[in-house]
DNA sequence: TAAATAGTGTCTGTAAGACAGTATACT
DNA sequence: AGTATACTGTCTTACAGACACTATTTA
């Protein structure tokens, strides 16, 4: 394939804002909801040197065929090949948010099972690190990223509401207690059981995956298991598991 | 204050992308939702010329502070200075939507009361006009901008379902039987009158602002006229109208 | 009084929440 | 048997939808 980047004198010659894309990786782990930060390189030219930011970067136009591909390329560079849920958040940009320039950074959510070691071996020379998020808004995180990250997670939050998103924060073949755990990991308040399956069973957006493998010194009755239908895209609730609280956007 | 533009040399080399906003204008009016298109211009050096995008353009560094101002800008150009409702999609970037070169548009979309003859009169030279907007999907539009008016559409079908948003797409005071023929109009399909004035009024969003003034011909008992307590937001129902049917985004 | 528009009352269906109960495994 | 976990049934409550009813104006 050619390059993709291709000189034309057609372009106007306006001054250009810089072009960035970032992500919001969430993961639940050990009760807790998890967003993955990398370390801003030191170094007296870089801006915000040594602090936690969210994965992301320059679009590389000779690369990235879509901003959905760069965001792609920033997971993977950071947390080794995965194929996890991934939205658009929206988008960012003022003359101020990068000391370097007029910047507009353009924001991706991603969901992914809890992470192995091996996820965090495979990323590169920069220090990553999966923070508690909301331990995480509360840092100081380079350029506007607590901002990114609020709107993440309120979007995460809204979503999860009336969505079957938390399917995407779990390995695959899961059972309706573990699926109901992360539903309540993320929303941080308890879910009524009964309720529940009946809303996960009557969406049908799941299949039955066989009854869980035992395990040594596993207690209690054994659980069907259930995979998605259609790992691409999140089941939508005909109702919100309670009253709606907050918006997901603006 | 000074110029927004500044080099500065630690801005890396990258090549940048072109980055453009839109806005996707909607009102309400002749029991039809419109949008809002310009003509491109014409010229064998302009792209997509003479045919009907969405109103936009490149964002100016050096006038525009942030994304939101770029987009008000654009509206003021079009439209005249008005207070709209004002909400990001989404951003969409790639090698291709733009022959010009690598480009990403941040894209809105505003609300505005049935547009009066003089909004469209004090547009600039462009050609413009108010089109229905489920016709101007079908239109061979500029760019991807097809695409972004669907996600638009989308957006606001939804968020029509649970929201007050239908309230700024009609002049204040309004009435509640007006209210509810925009949210008619917008969703395609009737409404409850009992069930819809019990959300609105319930809503608590809404203030009293007296009895209709009578007009010459005006047959029926006068209805109360309310305004929005808080221009500022949408407000949310605890529950949709119906079932939801369709997502939002991605 | 008739027509037109505004606004209310009442019944019903649906689904979530609460919570008690049953089922199936292990020690 | 006792305990731990998985799963189900039943009652209640909240609210949207349907629709018939009342209220207030003009012609």
């Amino acid at each position: 394939m050619a390059s993709l980047r291709s000189f034309n004198p057609r372009a106007p010659s306006f001054p250009r804002p810089l072009t960035t894309v970032d992500v919001v990786l969430f993961a639940v782990q050990d009760d807790g909801l998890k967003v993955l930060l990398v370390r801003r390189p030191d170094g007296a030219a870089e801006p915000f040197a040594g602090r936690w930011a969210l994965p992301g970067g320059f679009v590389n136009v000779d690369v990235d065929a879509s901003l959905l591909d760069c965001a792609l390329r920033k997971l993977r560079e950071k947390t080794g090949a995965i194929t996890p849920y991934l939205e658009q958040l929206g988008s960012w940009g003022n003359a101020t948010r990068d000391p370097r320039g007029w910047s507009a950074t353009h924001c991706f959510y991603a969901l992914v099972p809890a992470p192995s070691v091996d996820l965090q071996r495979s990323a590169n020379a920069t220090e990553v690190g999966w923070f508690d998020a909301d331990a995480a808004l509360r840092k100081r995180l380079a350029f506007d990223h607590a901002e990114l990250l609020a709107a993440a997670l309120a979007r995460l939050r809204s979503k999860v509401e009336y969505t079957s998103l938390p399917a995407f924060l779990i390995e695959e073949p899961f059972t309706l207690p573990a699926l109901q755990h992360v539903y309540e990991v993320v929303l941080g308040r308890p879910v009524d059981k009964s309720a529940f399956r009946k809303r996960m069973l009557d969406g049908g957006f799941m299949e039955e995956a066989g009854m869980r493998a035992a395990e040594a010194g596993q207690l209690g009755r054994p659980a069907m298991t259930y995979r998605l239908r259609d790992r691409s895209q999140a089941a939508l609730f005909p109702r919100t598991f309670n009253a709606r609280g907050a918006d997901d956007m603006g």
